[in-house]
DNA sequence: AACATGTTCATAT
DNA sequence: TGAACATGTT
């Protein structure tokens, strides 16, 4: 269940993101969650324990999408049940267990929607059915660890260890156990909500400013949690009140036991003792060392024996068999997997045969899809291709890989490069994908077949990863490295690509398509994307419409930015920092050339989003020319992969970074963009110019320097100065969005004010700039 | 007025 | 299942 009412608390420090802006990075993913969603709709099948797959289709299609955005997941399962929980899990396979004869029983008596109501509580996920999902993240090369007890303990210790950069769950508790960034509600198009522990100190709800990470647990304990039933009257803002009058828990309990307002058990002090320290210790299995350890590290004058509440120690042997899932965690007994009906694979026998038949369903869920673009509506996962997200070396081949470059921002990560392209020699369906890949090609489209090529390595180099045989959990482990690899080839390929920056913009992403796309496709699959960040747009006003203009900025930014100082040196694990250094650079003064072309292209598609029919005409207009425009962002996109993989490959060419910028600053520019400019131009100039332009550069020297100093993991890495920005932004908003002026609030951040500032200043006028767009 | 709690709605599958 | 709304209590 989580902290209810976490995230309510937290949210004005929540921002709308988007995966793609996460591209290269790791995601620890609570494997639970997927499962579970993936499951319900097969409620029925699995309570009359027919063989089904498709939760291990669901989850696996969020793989693909992840990983189509650049990110690699780190799959977490939960393991055995910790004996604090073991009462509430048995009361809850109680009625899982009533559910299902209820529903069994309302299936036989006709009544399938019930029944499947009913047998949707009775969802469980098993160990089994972990595995399974586990025998394809095997095959696709996807790293994941089975926890020995819980996966939130588990999730954090990763991203502490910075094994992941972030985690992807929808659980509140993740942000108590330590979580630093945390991706929630994320939805099938790939947009998602940040909660980053940098930003407590900005939350309006409640003033978290100096608060330690024990408050914040201490806080969320006494309010209920897993761990320890709540008292009456008590949520978070009442012990969010109390712990800061009384300081510590101990003492707010001593009071809470005089208020005669509140029924405290007796043992309360002693069960909240306990909580917390399940919190802090509890086992997790640590995938350098290959065996349990605690979350914190005990010290030294910590009797862990006092600790059974945590479950006991699981010996080295036996907790490697649970993490790689080869054992039950919970009977410890090894699991016999049961064969699932059909392994169906979009490996490559698969493919030919659904070809066919693909397309010919494909074509009416292709209406749905125009339709989806023309509208605004955006295809439910339901309607779309089951394995739209696979890797089909086809598609990757010609969408995927082309479409990815170009939509994610390529970081450039030479170290990446060294797993090199093509290793490993593809499984089975990998194989077919070359020749299959070709001839998608074709069909795709002549300009992609350019890009084929780099597609092609592309799904070499997944399907590389793909081969590790040895997934076990320690191989994994390195999930950086293992992960990572994945970007490099597309790198590569974008190099090769380098000359058809064009064409690259015109691949769009095979997630959404739902079809094997044709160039057509392929550009509607663009204004999806598009489409989304225009109802981003949309959605600003809530937000106070920084989100949208940030992302621009960012996108950009970071492709520009990073590049070039990132090319220089790049220490593997400034990966993280390399997200930093991105919204540094979109602070910085740099990003002035950069934004401005996001906005353009924002704006070209704010048109067709915004006003259907206007759009319509000059969209496709648009398009071709915005192919040319655009290129702006394809050529961004293009040139930036492009860029980034060339100095990538040399690890240090400067050419290349130079290149980036000039070129999409400049070249881009086409009357239409001119005029959006001159429109938004205002707006962002005299910002600009003013603001920016005396403090970016101090911040880009200096801010910079500190970051790439840092050796820290990137996990540890602050947040980059944008998250202050938006922040603050968030701030301001607070006041009143409107008159709010970027100077007004600097308070939180001491150290970036100066960065605040003109990061505020610029997304102020951004802000502006969008908002006329759109009432224009 | 602020907050905790309970109910209903919507969404997605 | 979570979120928004309505209710009840202090």
């Amino acid at each position: 269940m989580g902290i209810q009412g976490l995230l309510p608390l937290l949210k004005s420090i929540q921002r709308p993101t988007e995966l793609k802006k996460y591209s290269g990075e790791t995601f620890g993913v609570d494997a639970y969650g997927w499962l579970h969603r993936g499951a319900v709709p097969c409620a029925i099948e699995l309570a009359q324990g027919k063989p089904t797959r498709k939760y291990v289709d669901f989850a696996m299609n969020r793989v693909r999408m992840l990983k189509h955005f650049g990110i690699t997941p780190y799959l977490v399962f939960d393991g055995g049940f910790l004996p604090s929980k073991a009462s509430t899990e048995a009361s809850r396979e109680k009625r899982r267990e009533e559910c299902k004869k209820a529903g069994l029983e309302l299936l036989k008596a006709g009544k399938p929607s019930q029944a499947h109501a009913e047998l949707q509580k009775a969802v469980d996920i098993t160990p089994e059915m972990a595995r399974h999902l586990i025998e394809e993240l095997k095959k696709a090369g996807v790293p994941y660890v089975v926890a020995p007890y819980e996966a939130d303990p588990q999730l954090v210790y990763l991203e502490q260890q910075g094994i992941t950069n972030g985690i992807l769950s929808e659980d509140s508790d993740l942000l108590v156990f330590g979580a630093k960034r945390l991706l929630t509600k994320l939805d099938q198009y790939g947009n998602c909500i940040e909660v980053n522990r940098r930003d407590f100190g900005a939350c309006r709800e409640v003033s978290l400013t100096g608060w330690s990470d024990a408050q914040f647990r201490q806080m969320a304990i006494l309010s209920g949690c897993d761990y320890l039933d709540s008292i009456n009257n008590m949520g978070l803002k009442t012990a969010y009140r109390m712990l800061r009058k009384h300081k510590t828990p101990e003492k707010v309990i001593r009071m809470l036991q005089f208020d005669g307002k509140y029924r405290v058990p007796a043992d309360y002090q002693k069960m909240f003792h306990q909580a917390e320290q399940t919190f802090l210790y509890q086992w997790i299995f640590c995938p350098k060392a290959n065996k349990l350890i605690h979350l914190t590290a005990p010290s030294p004058d910590l009797d862990m024996a006092e600790l059974p509440y945590i479950g006991p120690f699981i010996e080295p042997e036996v907790a490697r068999g649970i993490a790689v899932g080869d054992v039950n965690p919970i009977t410890k007994e090894p699991i016999i997997l049961q064969t699932l009906p059909s392994p169906r694979k979009r490996t490559a026998s698969g493919t030919p045969r659904s070809m066919p038949q693909t397309q010919a369903t494909r074509e009416p869920p292709e209406k749905p899809i125009d339709s989806y673009f023309k509208g605004h509506r955006r295809i439910p996962m339901g309607e779309m291709e089951p394995n739209c997200f696979s890797v089909d070396p086809r598609r990757v081949s010609s969408l995927t890989e082309n479409g990815n470059r170009p939509i994610v921002y390529p970081l450039p990560r030479p170290y990446l490069d060294q797993n090199g392209p093509n290793s490993s020699t593809s499984r089975t369906y990998i194989n077919r994908p070359e020749s299959s890949s070709r001839t998608l090609r074709r069909r795709t489209e002549p300009v992609t077949n350019i890009l084929s090529d780099n597609g092609h390595s592309l799904t070499s180099n997944s399907r590389r990863q793909t081969t590790g045989p040895g997934m076990e959990v320690s191989g994994n482990s390195r999930s950086t490295g293992v992960n990572q690899p994945i970007r490099p080839p597309k790198k590569a390929r974008l190099c090769d690509d380098a000359s058809s920056g064009l064409s690259l913009s015109k691949e769009k992403s095979k997630f959404f398509t739902g079809s094997k796309g044709t160039t057509v496709k392929k550009e509607e699959k663009y204004l999806m994307s598009d489409d989304s960040v225009e109802d981003a747009l949309n959605d600003l006003p809530d937000f106070g419409g920084w989100a949208p203009a940030r992302r621009g900025h960012k996108e950009i930014a970071v492709y520009e930015e990073a590049q070039p100082p990132v090319d220089d040196e790049r220490p593997k694990d400034d990966d993280l920092n390399v997200e930093g250094i991105m919204d540094d650079a979109t602070a910085s003064t740099q990003n002035e050339p950069p934004s401005t072309p996001n906005i353009i292209e924002r704006f070209t598609y704010a048109p067709s989003v915004s006003s259907t029919s206007v759009t319509r005409g000059p969209g496709q207009s648009r398009r071709q020319s915005a192919s040319t425009t655009f290129s702006g962002r394809s050529s961004l996109s293009g040139s930036t992969p492009a860029s980034s993989i060339a100095s990538s490959t040399p690890f240090s060419s400067n050419t290349q970074p130079s290149t980036a910028k000039t070129t999409p600053a400049t070249p881009r520019m086409t009357p239409l963009q001119r005029l959006g400019i001159q429109a938004l131009g205002r707006n962002k100039q005299p910002p600009t110019p003013t603001f920016a332009v005396p403090r970016p550069p101090k911040r880009s020297t200096q801010g910079r320097r500190i970051l790439d100093s840092i050796p820290v993991n990137p996990a540890d890495v602050p947040l980059p100065p944008v998250d202050l920005e938006e922040v603050e932004a968030l701030h301001e908003p607070v006041g009143s969005e409107d008159l709010m002026i970027p100077e007004s609030e600097n308070e939180d951040g001491p150290e970036e004010q100066e960065n605040l500032g003109s990061g505020k200043d610029k997304r102020v006028a951004r802000r502006m700039d969008l908002s006329r767009f759109r009432f224009a």
